[in-house]
DNA sequence: ATAATGATTCGCT
DNA sequence: GCGAATCATTATG
């Protein structure tokens, strides 16, 4: 599913409540995510990109994540926080990865935004991309997400449910759940067995997903 | 104080 | 496909 091909011209555009982080568990508000609408606003510039891929991270019982043993340093501070801040960290000293703290405070979770499809301000992330046309590399993977959308480590616990810099939005783009997709995450390959758990989700047949498996699975 | 290592991408080959 | 870029975080001494 490509979401910008049929672009309606009234959006209606809601901002995501605070609840929408709590409600659920992490595998939940990975896959409630896709099709959500993650906006960014600097200087007057807003750009935005609908959500096709996600990975959900948890701390208890996830070697993947950074959280793991529900292990509290000062990096994973933030994902201890409540759901609905930004956890954002620094991944080979020079991507920004940009990731979604679900669930009560105290619970380590978080969701990374891998890719996603641009809808708004194309042109000043085609600028920061250094791209002159639209393309999937604009905004598939996580760092090139991250580039697309000026996100930075120094919005680290940031409030997504408050306009402020960055925050998402519910455009209203219907995802049934034979268009959604699970997949082993990527770069995990050090978490042994939970490497293999399928928590990776993205839209199926959607240009802008960084990776397909070799069969697709509806979740 | 030192050393190892990534939730990656890009440009070549 | 491969290697480089590039550094905060983390564990260990």
């Amino acid at each position: 599913m490509v979401f910008s091909e049929n672009l309606p011209e009234k959006r209606i555009r809601r901002l995501l409540s605070r609840s929408f982080f709590h409600e659920e568990d992490v595998l939940s508000v990975a896959k409630n995510l896709l099709g959500k609408v993650l906006v960014t606003q600097f200087s007057g510039i807003e750009t935005a990109g609908v959500i096709v891929e996600t990975e959900a991270y948890r701390g208890a019982d996830d070697r993947a994540c950074h959280a793991y043993m529900n292990k509290r340093t000062k990096r994973t501070e933030t994902m201890f926080r409540a759901g609905g801040h930004a956890y954002i960290y620094l991944c080979y000293g020079l991507h920004h990865l940009f990731n979604v703290v679900s669930g009560p405070e105290e619970v380590p979770d978080a969701v990374l935004i891998r890719a996603m499809e641009p809808v708004l301000g194309l042109d000043e992330m085609l600028r920061r991309r250094n791209l002159n046309r639209n393309q999937p590399k604009v905004s598939s993977g996580p760092a090139c997400l991250s580039m697309a959308l000026g996100i930075h480590k120094h919005m680290d616990g940031d409030r997504l449910w408050e306009k402020s810099g960055i925050w998402l939005e519910d455009w209203s783009f219907a995802l049934d759940k034979d268009q959604i997709a699970a997949d082993t995450r990527i770069g995990v390959s050090y978490a042994g067995s939970d490497a293999l758990r399928p928590w990776r989700f993205f839209v199926k047949n959607n240009p802008w997903v960084s990776a397909y498996p070799k069969g697709l699975e509806s979740v």
